[in-house]
RNA sequence: GGCGCGGUAGCCAAGUGGUAAGGCCGAGGUCUGCAAAACCUCUAUGCGCCGGUUCAAUUCCGGCCCGCGCCUCCA
């Protein structure tokens, strides 16, 4: 069955294109605009990694694993980063790793694939200087006065194609406009002049006939897309946000420059709500993952969490949410123990695949899940359980509560006095025992042999 | 103002021109000193409002109301 995957180019439902299985070099090539490395990511930066996740682990299943190649930029220099890198007084690079082993912590925890090839920005100048120089020379693109240079939209008849600009009223404040030294108000940096009052020591030799100073944002994906995938790829994907201006602007610099089709597909998956509107830190309903997993949430189910809604609509997220997903989980496990290996229904899952299949659907995928597990005759195979999880990405041997909380020690001697009244059927003080641990944010869960104590929620 | 998306049970959320998946919560039950877990059963005569098309609309069309996002560097 193929991947059918909404196109944000066409704004239809399209079938992604399938390697030639006759070439043995050719592979699917797919682009996922990574992260900012200045600042934790937020659980709303994750929603649209662990969809990409979820479409990379579709595309292996499908083509094969080794006729996918997936490439996720990380953005480790701009306004930023640099202003963070002087906030806190170290090097960019410093600072810019920092954040950078977060990210890659958090992506493991939520059990994403990591990308075939994960290019910086600082590592590709070269080959962003090489695609201005080019640009320059076909007239997409000039020099300012300050020495900064700006791509020149009316140089590109298709500008506007992907989000649909020209339909658009501007809503114009002059004052950006005038401050800057472009000719268009629509004309965006490829590079920017060096200036020491905002840029610290952060800046290289420029392309010729430009000043020293940095690349602008969006040429980075340009050149390292085209350096470690192509002149054409098949997909690329990113967060709605990323559809007007840096989408827009990748297609114009790299056609320019190439002469050739961008992306065969676009992709975009929709924003994270929490609590019916956008996070910030000011509503504090701003999270992290290592935010969740404080509050006693597992990773995995953030994961599941980010699943239940449609990729390409708006979720809204709240906690009661995550607790609705460590909770399914807790039942994913329960279910799949229960399994046995021989198994009367093959491909009993193939339905959550297919509905994957189909643009993506994450939440009915959910829902076909359970509706077959919660059948009553049949007994569905293990395998192809496994795959519907591998699919998801949900890993059920991750630990259930991560990085558990410091358990404090009056609470150890509150569950030490308990468990020995309960030995000695002195239930009643048991009972006491456990309301004092109850007032103490605490939860005894008693086994055979012992016991558990795990933090109350919320 | 422009572009786009959405309004489905207490919460989250699929879906279809023929009469509403699933998860959570809640209720009842089995089991267990208690609690937890597990298992069983139940939980939307209705899908924002008003019209229209149709044998039939939550699903198509029109109008209205409400919410959200984007509109130059935010996934």
């Amino acid at each position: 069955m193929p991947i059918r995957l909404h196109d944000s180019l066409s704004r239809e439902l399209r079938e992604l294109r399938r390697p030639d299985p006759l070439n043995p070099q050719d592979v699917f090539s797919f682009y996922n605009c990574g992260p900012t490395v200045y600042a934790p990511a937020h659980i709303g930066n994750f929603r649209t990694f662990v969809v990409n996740d979820v479409l990379r682990r579709l595309l292996e299943l499908e083509f094969g694993p080794d006729k996918v190649k997936h490439v996720r930029n990380l953005t480790d220099v701009d306004d930023r980063t640099i202003g963070q890198s002087k906030k806190e007084g170290h090097p960019l690079g410093e600072i810019t790793k920092k954040w950078t082993n977060l990210f890659h912590a958090d992506c493991d925890a939520l059990n994403c694939l990591r990308p075939h090839v994960e290019p910086t920005a600082t590592g590709h100048i070269r080959e962003q200087v090489d695609m201005i120089e080019v640009l320059m020379r076909k007239g997409n693109a000039y020099r300012a006065a300050d020495g900064s240079v700006y791509f020149k939209i009316s140089s590109f008849p298709g500008y506007g194609a992907l989000s649909r600009i020209k339909e658009r009223e501007l809503k114009v404040t002059n004052s950006a406009f005038d401050s800057d030294h472009k000719n268009d108000i629509g004309d965006f940096a490829l590079w920017k002049a060096f200036k020491p009052e905002d840029d610290g020591d952060v800046k290289w030799s420029g392309p010729d006939g430009a000043a020293a100073g940095r690349p602008g944002w969006h040429i980075e994906c340009s050149a390292m897309i085209k350096k470690h995938l192509g002149e054409t790829i098949d997909l690329h994907t990113g967060g709605v946000d990323l559809l007007f201006p840096h989408h827009e602007n990748e297609i114009a610099q790299s056609q320019c420059c190439n002469g050739t089709t961008f992306a065969r597909h676009w992709y975009h998956s929709e924003h994270l709500l929490v609590e019916g509107t956008t996070m910030s830190k000011s509503k504090g309903n701003y999270y992290t993952l290592g935010d969740l997993v404080a509050k006693g949430y597992s990773p995995m189910a953030v994961r599941y969490a980010l699943l239940m809604g449609h990729p390409r609509k708006q979720l809204n997220f709240t906690l009661d949410t995550v607790h609705a997903a460590e909770k399914a989980l807790a039942s994913l496990r329960a279910h799949r123990a229960a399994l046995a290996p021989a198994a009367a229904v093959h491909e009993a899952f193939a339905p959550v695949i297919a509905a994957l299949q189909d643009d993506l659907n994450t939440p009915a995928a959910l829902g076909a899940l359970f509706t077959i597990i919660n059948r009553k005759e049949g007994q569905p195979d293990a395998t192809s359980f496994d795959r519907a999880m591998f699919a998801l990405g949900l890993d059920l041997t991750a630990p259930t509560t991560s990085a558990k909380a410091e358990t404090p020690g009056a609470v150890t001697v509150l569950a030490e006095k308990r468990w020995a009244a309960k030995q000695s059927k002195d239930f009643a003080a048991a009972d006491a025992l456990r309301k004092e641990l109850a007032a103490a944010g605490w939860s005894m869960l008693d086994g055979k042999d012992g016991y558990k104590l795990e933090p109350l929620k919320k």
